[in-house]
DNA sequence: TGTATTCCCGACTAAATCACTCGACATTGT
DNA sequence: ACAATGTCGAGTGATTTAGTCGGGAATACA
């Protein structure tokens, strides 16, 4: 599995401060109830969101977490590389700068396309579009999210 | 990484299977030497693949592994569900019957397309052609596996 | 019949990763 | 001061990965 909870929930999580954009701070308890997420768990996932910049935080009471940028300028491709680290299918395609060995897999060429294939999908998908995408199907909290 | 070890050792296994076609049954000892996959480690990688129906196998003196189909005729795709299970790259895609629950995953369309793109793509390739393949770029075992 | 050769199979293990929990601490509004 | 919030790092149980190991079964051959 390419994707683990953390970029499924750390998805989640960005989806739900796109869609209460504008509203101040969303706090880490709102997004875990809404989105069926372990609060303390999030935490971590929102850790790493705010060091790579998608995110800004702040502490005390009204404090919470807020998009750092627009959701149309978010693109999924950079959120999950953020939460999950590479997504290189296969070890012989890592984006490590190729010097020196040449790697011994032979389906190198196959997985190659494959890899490019996916990153320009999801270079291709923004933040927006997954919320609208959400909104379309009236996929919310109160929706799927709760018990 | 979806395609750990497993997958690897045992397409390179297949290949060599495949470039020693006709000489009768090939040694795992010679196989885990010519492609530098731990013998003993091999063996698992082996007996899934004659489960499956990939490779026919004897015992004895002179006895070994050959391939029961030709190499045109086994895709990518099967030898690599054979070895490593669903390629779903998201558990929201897995390919079991969708009945129920339909997915909590809001990526999910996204992630259809990559799954489905990365499995034609397998399905396109065949044992036949990696051979090919390796032949063209000169790497075989004396070549690249070997110390 | 005996023996060497080869595959077959299941048990075991060390290390890594996943999916969390927990507690101590820092910051801030009232 | 104090309560509400986020921040950070350590710890944990379950699962997966990447193997090893040893005993057994089948077979060719002398």
């Amino acid at each position: 599995m390419l994707i683990s909870t953390k970029g499924d929930y750390g998805v989640r999580a960005l989806i739900d401060l796109a869609k209460h954009e504008g509203e101040g701070p969303v706090q880490r308890a709102d997004i875990a109830r809404r989105r069926q997420v372990p609060e303390s768990y999030l935490d971590h996932l929102l850790a790493q969101l705010r060091r790579d910049g998608f995110i800004r935080s702040t502490r005390g009471p009204g404090g919470g977490h807020e998009l750092a940028r627009s959701p149309a300028d978010v693109r999924l491709l950079d959120v999950l590389e953020s939460l999950e680290g590479s997504l290189a299918p296969i070890g012989c395609v890592a984006d490590v700068t190729d010097s020196g060995q040449e790697s011994l897999c032979g389906q190198r060429w196959v997985w190659q396309g494959i890899y490019e294939n996916m990153r320009e999908r999801l270079s291709g998908v923004t933040l927006a579009e997954l919320v609208e995408h959400e909104r379309d199907h009236e996929r919310d909290a109160a929706v799927n999210y709760s018990i």
